[in-house]
DNA sequence: ATAGTCTCCTGCCGGC
DNA sequence: TGCCGGCAGGAGACTA
């Protein structure tokens, strides 16, 4: 499910039931996510008081007041789900506030984790420090990008999943900007104009925030026992929609495969 | 350093 | 109906 945008849906509803609470009782169903769970996971979070919540790239913040922050990052499916009226098999971790609200960490593939990181280290944590820019932050300028793909022979496409090089971009919305900033997904991201990277960067700003808002006027939904909080498929350019018609110039949109991964693209509007 | 491939896991969908 | 292959929002570990 998360991209960026879907990770700050995710924690702006999670704030609205944990911000300033207790957390009463904490249950692992499971040993692991894609890792173990931390040590002393289910003792560090009993009893703290959550203080705030964050996101930074695709990783959600839980900040509580022993200086620990619960990180978590929900992989290809991960979801929260909040006051579920089952459970699932796939919740791997409830959390339950002092007021009685239940949140379930659900994640079908464990493709997801969980790590309890000291907070005024935070952004020195390994997996932190090697982040890019935050997309929507000051510092993702169309300088830094140029700078990032300059003698880069490798496609553009696979660069900006690269979370080095831009923090929270996924398949969706990289597919979405490079349609709307008419760039080729295969181009050798050296060989990108500076004109076109002009472009590109608030094609990237636009194309996230649009979506954020969206999941902002659908946040109900978040709040439902079935905790589907979904994409906001119907406003996709291009992903998703092979042979259908690019909805900028009606030539059918075209499918290839990178690094693995689907790219969905215009041939006629992305040079 | 860079570029490309493979892998983790489960669920769903389409084809036969 | 049931089986099988292919595909899926991510990212880290590999290899050349």
């Amino acid at each position: 499910m998360p991209e960026l945008p879907e990770v700050e849906t995710t924690v702006r509803g999670l704030a609205r039931y944990l911000e300033g609470e207790r957390i009463a009782r904490v249950t692992l169903n499971r040993a692991d996510l894609r890792r173990p769970f931390p040590e002393g996971l289910v003792q560090s979070l009993t009893g703290a008081t959550v203080t705030s919540l964050g996101r930074r790239a695709k990783y959600g913040l839980i900040h509580t007041d022993r200086e620990q922050t619960m990180v978590f990052h929900l992989g290809m499916s991960g979801r929260w789900r909040i006051e579920p009226e089952t459970p699932d098999k796939h919740d791997h971790l409830v959390l339950e506030t002092g007021s009685g609200h239940m949140l379930a960490l659900n994640d079908a593939r464990r493709f997801g984790s969980v790590d309890m990181v000291f907070t005024p280290g935070l952004y020195q944590w390994p997996a932190f420090a090697a982040l890019g820019p935050e997309p929507l932050g000051e510092d993702l300028t169309a300088q830094h990008l140029a700078a990032a793909f300059k003698g880069r022979a490798a496609p553009v496409k696979p660069l900006l999943l690269d979370q080095r090089i831009v923090a929270g971009l996924g398949n969706i919305y990289v597919c979405e900007a490079l349609l709307r900033a008419g760039i080729r997904p295969d181009k050798a991201a050296g060989a990108i104009s500076r004109k076109a990277i002009d472009r590109l960067v608030p094609e990237i700003k636009a194309v996230l925030s649009e979506s954020i808002e969206a999941g902002g006027s659908t946040i109900r939904d978040y709040a439902q026992p079935n905790g589907e909080l979904g994409y906001f498929a119907a406003n996709w350019r291009v992903y998703g929609r092979e042979a259908q018609p690019c909805r900028h110039c009606g030539t059918p949109v075209q499918r290839m495969v990178q690094g693995g991964r689907s790219t969905f693209w215009c041939a006629k509007c992305q040079k």
